[in-house]
DNA sequence: CACATTTACTCTGACCAGGT
DNA sequence: ACCTGGTCAGAGTAAATGTG
């Protein structure tokens, strides 16, 4: 059988599909099935519900019905799948699956245009989303059963499903407000000026990017689902995906795009890498989404400018690891470059010189060191860490036994310093080993071979005179301040190499043993010129007075005196010997001022010397004119 | 010799691209 | 979804070195 026309001629409605108005004509008409208008159109049954119709199928349509064919084009699906992909059409279509506003259908039982396409999931004149499924058995609904009313399967009234509620100020209704009024050819609102199929595989590849997490805004249907999906299981979860990419691309851009972004990164979601690559691959294929590649680039610079990024970036991405590489060292490079153990830069971290950016990629830390400054604080570091060797090294270079150091540090010859960065043993510092060969340098007095039978070598020195009292640091010291002389066969100085003058030496430690000790016997006796038998007998008569006794071995007694005593001693008293030569008079003058007792001889009774007091003695000069007051 | 620090090396977990 | 091969850099460690 063959149509030419349809007697029963009805109204295409304003928002009705093309297929919805095929079924119902054919219902009007009193047809069993479909198939003989899909005859008439070369078209299958199955392909009906699909609302594909070309001109060429409309303008058959249109004389079977009487209805202008580009009315009937334009409730056709056909015009959006110009230039669309095979993706695309999976994108946007249903197959032969019906979804529907309950509300709606009670109002007419018709099927609308926009409920034929994937991404609508929203009647926007009831809020409420739409059902596909028989809301009696879940089972599907199909065109036929629709434009009945009632399901093919329990014969339950489609128009009693319930539905969900959504606001009005709601993502899921703004968004889809947006996405309906784009399609119906709003261009108004159209979103960045991107086509209708653009936006949608922009969509479909971030519901790639974030399937499986959780809801980044807050919608009143949020206890029922709330996760994005990349392939939604109903209508609800579609809803809420195409709300948070909304709200992700096109609120507040690109501020919650690039929240989102973190978000990502920081989940422990599968396929991370490989959703980010695709997703990277996608908005570089097309110029329209410039505007996110954009975005997604200049994230990926903060990410590694924060060092978040992959130990291994070198490895895949040359450019970032050089970028990366231009801002920061790593703590390898640090002690590659700077030749500093992995210790000293714990170390200086621990004490907050160096602040390393931390960054925990998954199971490790990565430390990104801020190149300028690394180098300026490693810069004064070094310069005072290598101002510090060890004893050792120090007690080599001066050619010294290790334990000679203790007394050059005690002497402040050299100087012991502490490492800036705290060590087990404090070190010496390098400028003052230098200094102090220096200024043993400058008093050395070159020698040749023969000469040094003359002179004592160092050790040799040091091993007959330690006894003495004699140190390396007292030695040192004398041949700095040129108390001693001091020769080298070298012009390379090295202590041990060195020779002295042994009489010099021993002179010095006379001199010392008498500022430390004070005299003895025999020092006193010769400071006062007296013998030691006269000496006895003025202890004896107390007119000196020794500091100290001590029995030597033998039993003798041995005297220590005062140095200062003894020197009081004789600048208080003198001689008439020395007084006569001294003050210019007669010396027998002087014997008879003592014979008459006029001057108090101070040996008198003790020996037969004769000692006056100056003072005394000056006294009677004055008196008797020998020499002026004041002028002594 | 005892102990602390440093060095020089290996180990480890992670991750990439690319393949199956 | 899993494997491979290569790479990275921090972590770990045995041996060497330094120090008293």
């Amino acid at each position: 059988m063959k149509i030419k026309s349809f007697i029963q001629r009805i109204e295409i409605n304003e928002e009705e599909s093309l297929s919805s108005f095929i079924y119902r004509l054919s219902i009007e008409n009193l047809l069993d099935s479909i198939n003989p208008i899909g005859n008439a159109l070369g078209i299958k049954w199955w392909e009906m519900p699909l609302n594909l119709f070309d001109e060429v199928a409309c303008r058959k349509i249109s004389s079977l019905s009487g209805i202008h064919k580009n009315v009937l084009y334009s409730k056709s699906y056909h015009a959006l799948l110009n230039g669309m992909s095979e993706k695309e059409i999976k994108m946007w279509f249903h197959r032969t699956k019906i979804k529907y506003c309950p509300k709606c259908l009670a109002d007419k039982k018709i099927h609308r245009y926009l409920w034929g396409l994937k991404p609508i999931c929203i009647c926007l004149k009831h809020k409420q989303i739409l059902i596909n499924e028989c809301p009696g058995c879940k089972n599907q609904v199909y065109m036929k059963a629709l434009i009945n009313g009632r399901c093919g399967y329990c014969n339950l009234h489609l128009e009693r499903g319930e539905s969900f509620k959504v606001n009005e100020n709601d993502f899921i209704y703004l968004s889809q407000n947006q996405f309906q009024q784009l399609i119906i050819g709003n261009k108004k609102t159209a979103i960045r000026g991107l086509s209708p199929t653009k936006l949608m595989s922009l969509f479909d590849s971030m519901f790639r990017l974030f399937d499986g997490f959780e809801s980044f805004i807050n919608t009143n249907v949020s206890h029922l689902g709330n996760k994005v999906k990349y392939k939604p299981g109903n209508q609800l979860e579609m809803s809420v995906s195409i709300a948070n990419i909304y709200w992700m691309l096109f609120e507040d851009f690109p501020n919650n795009f690039l929240y989102s972004l973190d978000t990502f990164y920081k989940s422990d979601s599968p396929r991370k890498k490989y959703r980010k690559r695709l997703f990277s691959n996608f908005i570089s294929t097309h110029c329209e989404f410039d505007f996110i590649k954009k975005e997604f680039e200049s994230y990926k610079e903060t990410q590694i400018k924060n060092g978040l990024v992959p130990r291994n970036i070198e490895t895949f991405d040359e450019s970032s690891a050089l970028k990366l590489k231009q801002m920061y060292y790593t703590k390898k490079d640090i002690y590659q470059k700077f030749n500093i153990s992995r210790g000293e830069i714990a170390k200086l971290c621990n004490k907050n010189l160096l602040n390393p950016k931390k960054v925990v990629v998954e199971a490790h830390t990565n430390y990104y060191f801020d190149k300028h400054e690394t180098e300026k604080i490693l810069e004064t570091y070094l310069k005072k860490e290598n101002n510090l060797i060890t004893k050792k090294e120090a007690a080599n270079f001066l050619g010294v036994s290790v334990e000679a150091m203790v007394h050059l540090i005690e002497k402040d010859l050299i100087i012991q310093q502490e490492a800036f960065i705290k060590k087990q043993y404090p070190y010496i510092s390098k400028e003052s080993v230098i200094y102090l060969i220096q200024q043993l340098s400058k008093n050395v007095k070159p020698i040749n071979y023969d000469d040094t039978k003359r002179f004592i070598v160092y050790q040799e020195c040091l091993n007959k005179y330690v006894t003495s009292g004699l140190q390396i640091a007292k030695l040192l010291q004398w041949a700095i301040s040129e108390e001693i002389n001091v020769y080298s066969l070298n012009v390379d100085i090295k202590i041990n190499q060195l020779l002295f003058d042994e009489k010099e030496i021993k002179k010095l430690l006379q001199k010392e043993d008498i500022e430390n000790n004070g005299y003895n016997l025999g020092d006193v006796s010769k400071v006062l010129g007296f013998t030691d038998r006269t000496l006895h007998k003025m202890i004896q008569a107390k007119l000196i007075v020794p500091i100290g006794v001590s029995i030597s071995k033998n039993g003798r007694r041995i005297y220590f005196f005062d140095k200062e005593h003894i020197d009081e001693f004789k600048e208080a008293y003198i001689s008439p010997v020395a007084a006569a030569s001294k003050y210019n008079v007669n010396y027998s003058m002087l014997n008879k001022y003592s014979h008459k007792k006029v001057l108090k001889n101070y040996m008198n009774g003790i020996c037969q010397k004769t000692l006056f007091k100056k003072e005394e003695l000056e006294e009677i000069l004055m008196r008797k004119g020998y020499i002026l007051r004041g002028n002594r």
